[in-house]
RNA sequence: GGUCCCAUGGUCAAGCGGUUAAGACGUCACCCUCUCACGGUGAAAUCAGGGGUUCGAUUCCCCUUGGGACUACCA
């Protein structure tokens, strides 16, 4: 009878699976996986586990793929796929295997999901065969009184034993709900578990776990015949030959339904490794960081504010193996993947977002650029067209490229705020007082013509001139004795060129504006 | 409510029965210095609470508390 019962549910399935895994040949070497569902930009969480995914397949001398889980088109956002194929391209992120945007590449495509429902339903059939899966003609109503029933009773939730209605249908029963054209979903029978029994696994991050039979028949096939994530899975994961599987916290409870389906198929499931989850502070507690509510923590705009992809990628690999800052630390200049990335350094606390770290991380990076790649990099952050373009760079390039360099830029946009005064609508503040006759006598003999030590003499001269000491040590000395010292001089100045207390080299500064203007903003 | 996970400074954490309890970020102080930044030196700051086990617990076990995840025909 359920022979019967596969070939009414399935009669254009004619592959079997033993057929698939003579298309798909057995993997030898280990193979990660990133598999993330179209639902519109690339998560931060999303991006960790492919750092993960990527830094362990190159530590275990295996490949690392990239699956579209497409599978939920009630939530599927219109070139999302794009957009994340765009993303990993911006991050320098390449896959052995996978979908270009375009086409597959590697030998085990297609790499969609929704492109493999034919491969679904010959496992779901074969599961139907052995009676251990069967339809469900319950409606949405149905179930979600049956549900509220459960709630007010007390009774465990779910769909399973005496509520499994559909369980026990008759193939004469089927055959008349499929002739009124009741929609379906297809149901594992896990009541084929004993209930009491748990499910055990050993887990990379977790170590020794188990949980309780889940007793839920499951929906494995939809009413559209598509699976949802579970057996998608199941049947991906191993036919794409996936060794460890990398994937959030969230799905640490589902495993156990994942465990039964492959037992249930009789397939060897992968390592699993639950990573933890990047949370946020909110009041006293913490929560996974979402996508609608921490706007500025999305990849997306990070990478509008201006954080240098290598930035966001270090800073995820300090999370997520705790060993690679210490390693970072010995190691500076050396690239992410000669990092051996280990399973056992992965922690197992849900870290709190820190921008502050990923800030310091990042103005170290930018720290050590060289001329050329700072100006690839504000290119390509404002554009060929950013005003002033030329004198930005100059700015960038104030002790650029030596064994100290400057370090006030953690993410590009910065620029803007930071050295607005090399633009050219700057307006220079006003000054009162003895401070507008120290600005007047300096703009008297300031000359873009000097060279630094001609420049700094003037500076000192003006220092005297007013009665303040020309050098630090003389003012500390005898601070009784002067008006204040030479730095007060030079914050005036600085304050009238830029309107900031902090800039680079003063000097450097005003030669990238040029004689004319230096005076015109110190006379305004 | 049920199931499961987690618990060392403000944050990320090392530690895996005996340690002066690493390190990083952040904070503060001092030095360097025309300013800021950089750099250097230093400081404050942690084992959630209670029971066991043990000669000895941050470390092992239990309970409490706190936090997190899941509880869909979403992933």
């Amino acid at each position: 009878m359920s022979k019967e019962l596969a070939n009414l549910l399935f009669p254009d399935i004619k592959e079997t699976p033993e057929d698939y895994f003579k298309i798909y040949p057995k993997r030898k070497t280990p193979a990660t996986r990133i598999a993330p569902s179209p639902t519109g930009y690339m998560h931060l969480g999303t991006l960790g586990m492919t750092v993960v995914d990527k830094a362990l397949a190159n530590a275990l001398g295996g490949v690392c793929l990239f699956r579209v889980e497409d599978t939920d088109n009630k939530r599927e956002v219109k070139d999302a796929t794009k957009r994340l194929i765009e993303a990993f391209k911006v991050f320098g992120i390449s896959f052995d295997e996978g979908f270009d945007g375009e086409k597959d590449y590697g030998a085990y495509a297609p790499y969609i999901q929704s492109r493999r429902v034919p491969i679904y339903k010959a496992f779901a059939k074969r599961l139907v065969e052995e009676g251990k899966a069967y339809p469900c003609f319950c409606s949405e109503e149905k179930l979600a009184e049956q549900h509220e029933n459960q709630v007010k009773s007390g009774d465990k939730t779910g769909y399973y034993g005496k509520y499994a209605s559909c369980k026990n249908l008759t193939l004469d029963e089927v055959k008349e709900n499929l002739a009124q054209g009741k929609p379906w979903a297809l149901r594992a029978n896990f009541d084929l578990f004993n209930p009491s029994d748990r499910i055990a696994w050993c887990d990379g991050v977790r170590g020794e776990m188990s949980l309780p039979v889940e007793t839920n028949n499951v929906v494995i096939l939809k009413s559209n015949r598509i699976p949802p994530y579970n057996l998608a899975h199941v049947v991906d994961d191993t036919l794409m030959g996936i060794s460890h599987v990398v994937r959030g916290e969230e799905w640490l409870i589902s495993t156990a339904q994942h465990l039964q389906l492959f037992k249930l198929l009789g397939l060897t499931p992968p390592t699993y490794l639950h990573m933890p989850v990047i949370c946020v502070q909110e009041g006293e507690s913490k929560r996974k960081l979402s996508k609608r509510k921490d706007k500025e923590a999305l990849v997306e705009n990070l990478l509008k504010e201006g954080y240098p992809t290598e930035a966001i990628l270090e800073y995820l690999m300090t999370i997520y193996n705790t060993d690679f800052e210490i390693w970072r630390i010995k190691n500076p200049t050396a690239p992410r993947d000669e990092f051996k990335f280990k399973i056992e350094k992965i922690g197992s606390n849900n870290p709190l977002l820190d921008m502050p770290k990923l800030d310091n991380i990042s103005k170290n990076i930018i720290g050590a650029y060289s001329n050329a790649q700072t100006k690839l990099a504000v290119i390509n952050f404002f554009g060929e067209n950013l005003p002033n373009l030329d004198k930005v760079l100059a700015v960038c390039a104030i002790d650029r490229e030596t064994p100290k360099p400057r370090k006030d830029i953690v993410k590009f946009s910065d620029i803007l705020t930071l050295y607005d005064y090399i633009f050219d609508d700057f307006v220079a503040p006003r000054a009162e007082g003895e401070g507008a006759k120290i600005l007047a006598r300096y703009a008297e003999l300031y000359s873009a013509a000097d060279d630094k030590t001609a420049w700094f003499e003037k500076m000192k001269r003006v220092a005297r001139e007013f009665g303040f000491a020309d050098n630090g040590k003389d003012f500390k000395a005898n601070p009784e004795q002067y008006k204040g010292s030479i730095a007060d001089i030079s914050q005036i100045i600085r304050k009238k060129i830029t309107g900031k207390e902090n800039t680079p080299d003063l000097y450097e500064i005003s030669r990238i504006l040029g004689e004319q203007t230096v005076k015109a903003r110190l006379r305004a």
